[in-house]
This record gives C-alpha cells, structure tokens and sequence, in this order.
DNA sequence: CTGAAAGCGCTTACAG
DNA sequence: CTGAAAGCGCTTACAG
C-alpha cells in the first residue's frame, strides 16, 4: 500500500540467483551428471526411471543447458553466422527465413549480423564472430579485405559464400553472376524495342558489378553508351525520384531503365507518373529483387528474381554437411535467377 | 595441371586444424597465459615489453579469443539477444541499428532473432536464447506465453520490453500504447472532417490494440463503427488494394482510413487511384511506421512515426547499466509517438 | 546402462 | 607487475 507498490506487486526478474546447474539437477534426481546430459541428449541411452526422475528435477529447477559450457567441452557451437550488408530491405530476408528454418530443424541457432554497404567493421565484426566459433558462416554478397579473408582462412569454421561471384572463394560458394544479371536485363529492354537504355544504380560492388554487364552488353547492342545515375546504397523510393529526373535532364530520349533495387523502381514509376510519362509505352522500367509489392502496383513492375529461399536452404545443408564431418555434395553451385516480365517493361 | 587444380589453386579452410590458443600464445611470447589475458583486456597492466612480445604472437599465430571460454569463467557473455516479430518491413530495423551501434561501442554483441508474427516456436526459441546466456535480451512488442515468462523472470536475465504496453512488465519497459495510437489516428481523422471511418488491420497484438483505440475513439466521437478489414501480417502492399475494394464494398461512404502498415496504406493509395478516387479529397488515408517512402510516394502519405533509433538507445543504455551491476535510471519510460501529417490526409 | 575422472579455453582470486 | 592454482558448466573417453 505503499507508493512502490505498483513497482514490486509482480515477480520481477531475479537478478541475484545464478542459474540452475547440471549438477544441481543431478542432485535433485539422485543421478550423476552424466546421466543427465544423456537424459537429456541422447535419452534412448538411459532406462526409463532415471529418465523419468531427470525429467521432473529440470522441470522443477526450470533448468536450461549452458550452451557456452557445452560448446566449449564438444567444439560445436550449434551456432551458425549470417552476415548480410543489410537487413532492411528485405532483399535478403527471404534467405535469412529460410536459413533460420533449414538450420533450427537441425539443432542450429542462426545469428544474423549486418555489415554495412560501407567496409569499416568488417575485421572488428569477424573477429567478435569468429571468437563465437560458430559451425558454419554465410555470407552474403561481402567482399572483404585480405586480413579478413585470411581470418577466415585459418579459423577452419566452414564458410559459404553467396549473392556474389568470385574466382577464389574463400570455401564453398553459391554463385550469383551479377554482371550477367546485367546483361540479360540489357537484353531483356533490347528486345521489347529500347534502344535508348539508362541505369539507376547503387553505390555497391553487387550494384557495380550489374552495371559493367548491362554497359557492356548495350555496347555489344552497338547502342549507346547507358546513362547512369548512382545512388547510396541501400537505395530507396525517393532516389528513383531523383534518379529519372536526373537521367531525362541528362538524355531525353531515355525509354528503358534498369534500377538496383525494386524500391528505386517504384519510385522511377512514381515520377514518371507525376511527369506524365507513360509506362512502359514511352519507357520501360526493370526493378531487382521482386519484392512482394513488385506484382502489385500500377503499373506491376518487371523485375529480377531470385531464389532466396533457395540459397538459404542450401547453404544450411552445406553447413550441416560440414559439422558433421561429411563433405558437401559441391562446393560451389550457380544460382539461377529469372527476369519476371510484367507491365513496366 | 590436373582437372582438380582450379578446385585447389587458393587456400582453403582449414578444417584439419583447431583453433589458436591462449597457451600457445603465451608459449611463444615466453610468458604465462594470464599476462596474454591481461595484455588483451588490460593492457595498462601489463609492461611494455611483455606487451609487445604478446601482441607480436597474437599477431603471428593469427589469435582470435575463444568467447565461449571467456563468458563460461567470467559469466559476461558480452551477447544481448533482440526478438523482433520479423525482420522484413523495416518497421523494426531502425530500432535494430541503434540497438547494435550503442551495444557494439560498449563491447557487446547483438544477435537479432525473429520470432514471427505466431507463437508456436515461443518458447522453444526462448530455450535456445537463455542457454545462450546473454547479458541482456531486448523484447520487441512479444507477447509471452506464461511458461516463457516464467523461464525469462527466472532466468536473472536482465530483459527490456518494448513496443508495446504491459501491467506487469517482467523487468524493465519502454511502454508504447497502441490503443493510443489508434485513438489519436482517430481524432487526426476526425479533426480533418472525416466522419466515416474505417481501419486496415493487422492480425497481430499490437495491430489489435491500435484497432481497439481507434474504434473506442469513434464511438466517443459518436460516429459509426468503423468497418474493419483484418489482414494476416505481416502486411503488404496486395492487402491494402484488396482491403480497400472491401472496405468500399462493405461502407460506400468511407472517408477516412487507418492502416496498419505503411505499405499497407500505400497499397490503399495505388487502388484509390486505379478507382479514381480522390486522395485526400474523398479519402483520407494513415499509414503506420513512417517509413522511408512515406514522404516520396504521391500523394505524400501521413503515418505515425516512432522514434526506433532511441528505443534501440535506450534499451542498450538500460541493459549495459545492468550488466555493470549499477541499477538502471528508470525502469519503466514511455515511448513518445507523433503523426506526421502529409498530403494524404 | 551408469558414473568417476579429466579437460575444453579461458578468467578469478590469490600469492609473491 | 607477473604467475600458479583453481574452477566456470558442461561432455569426452573410459571403466565397471
């Protein structure tokens, strides 16, 4: 009835306890230890009583297995790293399902950590990861330093690369040809008649990389040479704004578009609206990623697929298969992906 | 020259090879391990030579420390754990960022878990989290099952809930009301003429207690009962097409609607225009979040912004308090909301 | 099937 | 300032 009351009239967190032990549970259920590790990893292992009793003193104690402790006497973490430049966005999101689910399924606990499109933490950040010794690291579309990659290297953590392309990945790789994306974009805008192409991209090697195939498959055209507006990753609504006016100041007759990411996209349709330009008759507009929202504005958007949920399923089997001891099927696998043509172009 | 030879022409992971220790280190720098330890946490306590034969060796042997070994002595994993109902849609994502910079600068690390707009994997998900033992654990608008609320009170985890509103918050809480929200949405609405209201909701909590606000608000205004249309969430921008067409279908007469979701409410604006209606002159329309093309899209869209980077401020400032044993300043803060009114509505 | 001993890689707590 | 001993909470490896 006091005025701390309200404060203390609901079971608060106990800081002062520590937690509940093996061996306190062991004591509890009259058994060693052992028995109760294997009562609770292995329980075929162990008769039906002591079972029985272990089962009642962890209920009772509300006791919960140190995973520090047991990762650092096994050597397996039952932790596995995805490192992504960002989770907003949700380009990547569909993988990070996918993984967390793959991985759960098999005992793993998925950490998600963000890079940045900047390279600054990098080292910082891979340290503070490998120190975790986690099973297994994804990463995603992250070209890292040399001291990084030799961190890596020697850690001896298997490490799956994806959303990227390299020549000498650093362990296993699904592979993702971002400059090839660029070119069947280009021939995608080629063939419904553009001929005069323009690029809104992003200030990111994966962004760099879709522009070196798209200028040089326009090349191949004999058109051109692309207009490119390069925005700040990760890009937005409002930069696709900006970027279509930018790119009509600078060349008129634009009337096809590749944008780095769908969110630019629905911003060039925004502005050609306000401008009164018609999509896709006076031009074609090719997003990347197919968000959900992709299929449904007005007009749906054109845009660049691919698989997440199939990257993320994979790279948790090459893991899975590395922990334990096997080796994965390949090591490095392409990942297909698909221009999905809507009304935008 | 072998067909072999591109699959072994740079190094790979070694995964024949433990890890470094810190008894190696010591060996080689010819001094005990606890000067290693020290020379790496403390350097000021340790003399200059000794230093640099150590960090020479750490250097060479490529150390990276074993933070499991670490935080089982030391009982300070140096890991705060964030629940987010999901990580697409950035409504959260800003929260996340801020969580991670002001932990990371105090030596923390942050591991992002999703837990879904469901809650069957509740408490399975929380076992695997407080095995984990992190310093801290940062709840983001979860509603608990009485076993996982038990298991985190006992747990001496120090836990912040936020999003979200709670009589008997399990520790500390930066509160945001949601039905308050939804009332003064209301009111917005209300204050701009609109007399037919309606709401686009989320089947989440939160989503429920906005709507509970809103429809309380409106009878007090003495209007009719808003019509509702209930979306499974996460929401997208599909639901607010299809939400609109029926809404009209079900109150011809709307004048003003709530959603749930920023994309949600743009989804209303793309199908309000298909329709040729009017926005904001026939319609009214208030999204929820303040994302990023919230202030791009045409019409520009009015929604409630919350400030996630001080919610991530705060909480991480609350829980390093904690972990340095120093009882945090306030245990409960209220969590301020704006609308920010546009040309939408 | 069950358990006693040893040790994973660190840091704490103490002694010199 | 530096180091030898002990122990964090588990599981491995072995014995009965």
């Amino acid at each position: 009835m006091t005025d701390e009351a309200p404060e203390t009239a609901w079971p608060l967190a106990d800081r002062s306890r520590p937690a509940v032990t093996l061996r306190e549970v062991a004591q509890r259920a009259g058994v060693s230890t052992m028995t109760v590790s294997r009562a609770i990893h292995a329980p075929h292992r162990v008769t039906a009583p002591l079972r029985q009793r272990v089962d009642e003193a962890v209920r009772v104690l509300g006791y919960v297995p140190n995973l520090m402790a047991n990762g650092l006497r096994s050597a397996r973490s039952h932790l596995v790293m995805a490192l992504v430049p960002t989770i907003t966005g949700s380009l990547f999101s569909e993988m990070v399902r996918s993984l967390t689910e793959a991985l759960e399924s098999q005992g793993y606990q998925l950490m998600v950590g963000q890079i940045g499109y900047g390279r600054s933490r990098e080292d910082e950040l891979l340290k503070a990861i490998i120190g975790r010794r986690p099973d297994g690291i994804v990463l995603a579309g992250i070209l890292h330093s040399p001291e990084a990659r030799s961190m890596l290297v020697s850690s001896g953590i298997p490490v799956v690369e994806t959303w990227d392309t390299t020549d000498t990945p650093i362990d296993m790789l699904l592979r993702l040809s971002h400059e090839q994306i660029g070119r069947e974009v280009c021939r995608h805008l080629h063939a419904s008649g553009r001929r005069h192409l323009a690029l809104l991209s992003g200030r990111d090697e994966r962004a760099e990389l879709r522009e070196r195939g798209y200028l040089a498959q326009a090349a191949e055209f004999g058109l051109q040479p692309p207009v490119v507006y390069r925005a700040v990753s990760p890009t937005t609504h409002g930069q696709g704004r900006d970027g279509l006016d930018y790119l009509l100041r600078a060349a008129p007759q634009v009337d096809g578009i590749f944008c780095s990411s769908d969110l630019m996209a629905t911003g060039v349709l925004t502005q050609a609206r306000v401008r009164g330009i018609a999509v896709p008759e006076k031009l074609g507009v090719v997003g990347f990623g197919d968000l959900d929202f992709a299929s449904t504005v007005v007009p749906s958007l054109t845009s660049v697929h691919i698989d997440g949920a199939a990257i993320g399923g994979m790279a948790a089997r090459m893991i899975a298969d590395c922990a334990d001891g096997r080796a994965p099927a390949r090591r490095i696998v392409d990942i297909q992906f698909s221009i999905v043509g809507r009304d935008s172009g």
